[in-house]
DNA sequence: CGTTACGTTGACAGAATTCAAAAGTAGTGG
DNA sequence: CCACTACTTTTGAATTCTGTCAACGTAACG
């Protein structure tokens, strides 16, 4: 655990921002006081490590707040981003001890645990957990696959293009509007996050943010704000028509 | 349906070969039962499809022989195969209507259905299948993320003898065999679909192929037949020590 | 003002795709 | 059995895209 970890007070189930979408959403009162005797909170500093791969891990958890990402990394240090962790998401696994991926907080994190054995023997005795733990892994695993095209069959300048698109939405999305016409956000990544989670090196993800500006797709006021002039314009560089579900 | 779909006899789920792997593994007898009330078999020759992507989807089942692909595609046709099922895999999803990706079977196919209303009626009283579903949804969570590191990092050289690696130790693990010095199988895939599956063009996989052969990585007897004289070399080119656990 | 982290740009090399042709394989029907 | 067709696979040559290496710019911060 790092020197750095923030401890936190406790803030109380009944008006915890993710009470609705978290692995907790389908709780009835009772159910929820199992798992409120059960948890803790930790938090960490934006770059902080969460877990390294192959540790031991005797906890699983919800994100509260903050983003957290999970990368694989081969032995010559070439990484790439197989997940990312929002608010509501949940990391873990019940029935393994040691963690598959490097989790990472970019953002400052809270996060909800949950040791793991009482957990696992809560997932058997609650079915409305495991029922909403499944619909999760599930909507995760689409996202996955989605991503999967993305990494196999994308140009590079559809892949930053497709990125810029989910981010938008889903920030289109928490202002409860549609994507559409003119829209603009922050993108709280490094060139080299976008690098790692597009499969590209952060040249060229640099060199295809240029272009798309070059080329009227956005705008950009400083490095990390970007405007989009016309959404359906960008979801055509996105290459594919269905503006793919995943990261919502 | 297509024309050349194959009535099947049901099988009884005594004596089924996934009886221990697929989504029922953990049911007892008196479970059993209420799905056997449910299931219905279908096959499905090789090159046969299953569903389209987006069309409606009232069942959900298990591969019980044979093997089919899950793919994806962009409108201009470019195509990534997302998924690999196999004996005992399961396919389909409760609480959605319209199938996500393109399912065809590559081989002669065997499946074992059930109505989607029954089964998710179904998953909320039967623990032991919920919590099935959850396990082997995480495993292939775990498959998809693997598989991404492999799409978004690896060499094409990597890709060609990851998938052999794979495929040579799920061979083996049929043999109940440790995958080790010496190792053979058959490659029931064409050099298309091995594109499809590691995000390159038939021409690269063909190219590679004949390179690894060359270099005496692997032997080739005809077009599908592999012989790989030394599986630690072949893990070796395949770029990552812990011999990535997917498609077990 | 130097240091550090992040981002941009250029030149070049290398990897993979594209286009094209030819060779191998399998199945069909005369 | 052979010719014919359709499909798969291999190989070559040229092109394109992305990565690599390197220089430079910018902003934040002590």
């Amino acid at each position: 655990m790092s020197l750095h970890e923030v401890p936190t007070v406790a803030p109380k189930c009944g008006d915890c921002p993710i009470r609705h979408r978290a692995v907790c959403a389908r709780c009835e009162v009772d159910e929820l006081a199992l798992l409120d005797a059960i948890k803790y909170y930790r938090s960490f500093e934006a770059g902080q490590t969460v877990i390294w791969a192959g540790d031991r891990m005797d906890f699983v958890a919800s994100v509260v707040t903050g983003v957290a990402t999970l990368t694989q990394t081969l032995e010559d240090g070439r990484t790439q981003m197989v997940g990312l962790l929002l608010p509501s998401d949940f990391m873990g696994r019940p029935g393994r001890t040691n963690a598959p991926y490097n989790v990472t907080a970019t953002t400052d994190l809270l996060m909800c645990c949950f040791r793991k054995k009482p957990f696992e023997e809560l997932l058997s005795k609650t079915p409305h957990i495991a029922q909403r733990l499944l619909e999760m892994t599930l909507d995760e695993l689409d996202a996955a696959r989605e991503w999967m095209l993305l990494l196999g069959r994308k140009t590079a300048r559809e892949k930053i293009a497709s990125l810029l698109a989910i981010v938008g939405r889903r920030d289109a999305s928490l202002n409860l509007r549609a994507p559409s016409g003119r829209l603009a956000f922050d993108l709280a990544l490094t060139r080299e996050a976008m690098a790692d989670y597009l499969g590209l090196t952060l040249e060229t993800v640099s060199r295809q943010m240029s272009a798309l500006k070059r080329d009227g797709v956005i705008e950009l006021e400083g490095k990390r704000h970007v405007i989009v002039p016309d959404y359906d314009l960008l979801l055509d560089e996105a290459g594919d028509d269905s503006d793919g579900g995943f990261l919502v």
